[in-house]
DNA sequence: GCCCTGCAAATTGTATACAATCTTTTCCTT
DNA sequence: AAGGAAAAGATTGTATACAATTTGCAGGGC
C-alpha cells in the first residue's frame, strides 16, 4: 500500500490559506484576524497560527509582532524580479541536466508534454477549457526538469519563487497563439539543447523563456 | 530613535534554536521532543512548536505529522548542491548590479571591505582571532551586492542557501593563506566587473568564487 | 523463539483560558 | 476645540488542559 497521507487541521489550514491567497482571494493589505479566520476555518486559533506563521515564511502575508498579519502587496517590480530569480534557477536546473545527459525516464516525460503541446496547437488555437490542459503540460514539463536535478534547494526555491498571486497559474490568459506557439518552441529547444548535452544553450533558452513570460506579464499587468 | 525591536518569545527560541542547530550542537538523525525543548528553553510548548514549524520550513528540520521533528543530515552532495544555488543566485545579483551600474553607496562599502581584506592579508597570514574578522568583511561584501539588487527574493534565496550548519560560519578554517589570498582577488576582480559594467565577467566570477569555496569544502569536509 | 494483540505510557495535535500588548474611546485639562 | 492621559475593548502571545495518535511493552497463541 502507498505511504499513509497522513495530516493536520494545521498542515490543512496552511494549504487552503495559500490557495484563497494565490487565487488573490483576499486584497492586499488586509488583515487577517486569527479569530475570524479561525470561524471562518472552523478551527481553533492554534493551526491558524502555525499556518499564518508559515505562510508569512513564504513571503505570502506580513508579520509584526503584536500585531498580526496582513496580506503582503506584490508590485509589478516584485513579480518581474521573482521571475528573474526563477529564470536563474530553472537554467541552472537545464544546465545540470545537459551536463550530465539525460535519463530516458527524463526524455519520456519531457517527450510526452511535448507532444501534449503539439496536440493542443495544432487544431489552430486554444479553447477555453484547454487553458487547464495547457498549463498543467506546461507545470509538468518544468517540474520533470527540476525534479531530475536531485538538487533539492534548487527545488524548493524554484517552487517558491513561484509562490506569487497571479503568477502562480500562470499569465497564460494573456497568451494569444503567437505566444503559445513561442512558448511551445522553447520548451522544444531547450529539451533539444539538453538532450545534445549542450549545457550553455539550454541555460540560456530556459531563461529566456521565463523572461519573456514575465515580458508578457509586464505588457498586461496593471497595477 | 530606531525601529522598536519589538520581539516574541517564539521568535527569540526560533532564532536560539536555528542557531544551535547551524553550530551542530545536536546530531543529525535527533528526535527534538517539545516538551524536553520547552523545558530547556524554560518556555511552553507553544512558541516551540511554532519554532519548530518554520525551523522544518527552512529545512533545517524534518517533519512528519504525529511524529514531531528530528535534525537534518546534510550529506556532502545536499552543501554542494546548494553552494551551486548559491553560485547562481549571487551571480545573478552581481549581473544586475553590473547591469544597471554601481551605487557610489555601494562602491564605499565594497571598497572598505577591500581594504579590510588587504589589511588582514598584509602579514602574511591569519591569526586565530583574524578568522571572525575575515568571516565578517566576507559577509560583508556578499550582503553588500544582494542588497544592492533589491530583489527581495534574491536576498531571501541567497541568504537561505547558507542556512546549513558548517557552511554557515564559512568554511574558513580550512582555508590556507593561499586560499584567503584567492578568493580576496575573487573579490577584486568581481569588484571592478561590476564597476565596469561587465554583466558577464561580474556572473561568471561570481560563481565561480562561490563554487571555489564549494570545492574546498569538498576537499576536507568527511561524512 | 517469533509474532501478533491490546493495553499503558509517551508524544503530538487542538482547543481554550489567561496574560500581555495594542487600539479605540472617553473624558479631562488647557 | 485640541491635545492627551486613562480606561475599556480588541487582538495577539503564551500556557495549559484535553484529545488523538503513536510508541513501547507485556502477555498470549502458534
Amino acid at each position: 500500500m502507498t505511504e499513509a497521507l497522513k495530516s493536520t487541521r494545521s498542515l490543512n489550514v496552511t494549504e487552503a490559506l495559500r490557495e484563497l491567497l494565490l487565487q488573490g482571494e483576499f486584497d492586499p493589505g488586509t488583515r487577517l484576524q486569527e479569530t475570524w479566520l479561525a470561524e471562518r476555518m472552523q478551527v481553533s486559533r492554534t493551526p491558524i497560527r502555525e499556518a499564518l506563521r508559515v505562510l508569512a515564511k513564504d513571503g505570502l502575508l506580513e508579520y509584526a509582532p503584536n500585531r498580526g498579519y496582513s496580506v503582503r502587496h506584490f508590485s509589478l517590480d516584485d513579480i518581474v524580479s521573482a521571475f528573474r530569480v526563477r529564470s536563474v534557477l530553472e537554467g541552472l536546473g537545464c544546465r545540470l541536466i545537459a551536463e550530465r545527459g539525460m535519463s530516458e525516464g527524463l526524455a519520456d516525460t519531457l517527450l510526452s508534454t511535448l507532444r501534449n503541446g503539439d496536440q493542443l496547437l495544432q487544431s489552430g488555437q486554444l479553447e477555453q477549457g484547454e487553458f487547464d490542459e495547457w498549463r498543467e503540460m506546461n507545470k509538468a514539463f518544468h517540474l520533470a526538469i527540476l525534479l531530475e536535478t536531485q538538487n533539492e534547494l534548487l527545488v524548493r526555491f524554484a517552487r517558491q519563487s513561484r509562490n506569487i498571486p497571479i503568477v502562480f497559474n500562470g499569465s497564460f490568459r494573456w497568451y494569444s497563439l503567437r505566444e503559445f506557439n513561442r512558448a511551445h518552441d522553447h520548451h522544444q529547444v531547450i529539451f533539444d539543447a539538453m538532450r545534445n548535452q549542450q549545457p550553455e544553450r539550454a541555460d540560456f533558452m530556459m531563461q529566456e523563456h521565463v523572461m519573456h513570460a514575465a515580458d508578457i506579464l509586464k505588457k498586461n499587468y496593471k497595477d
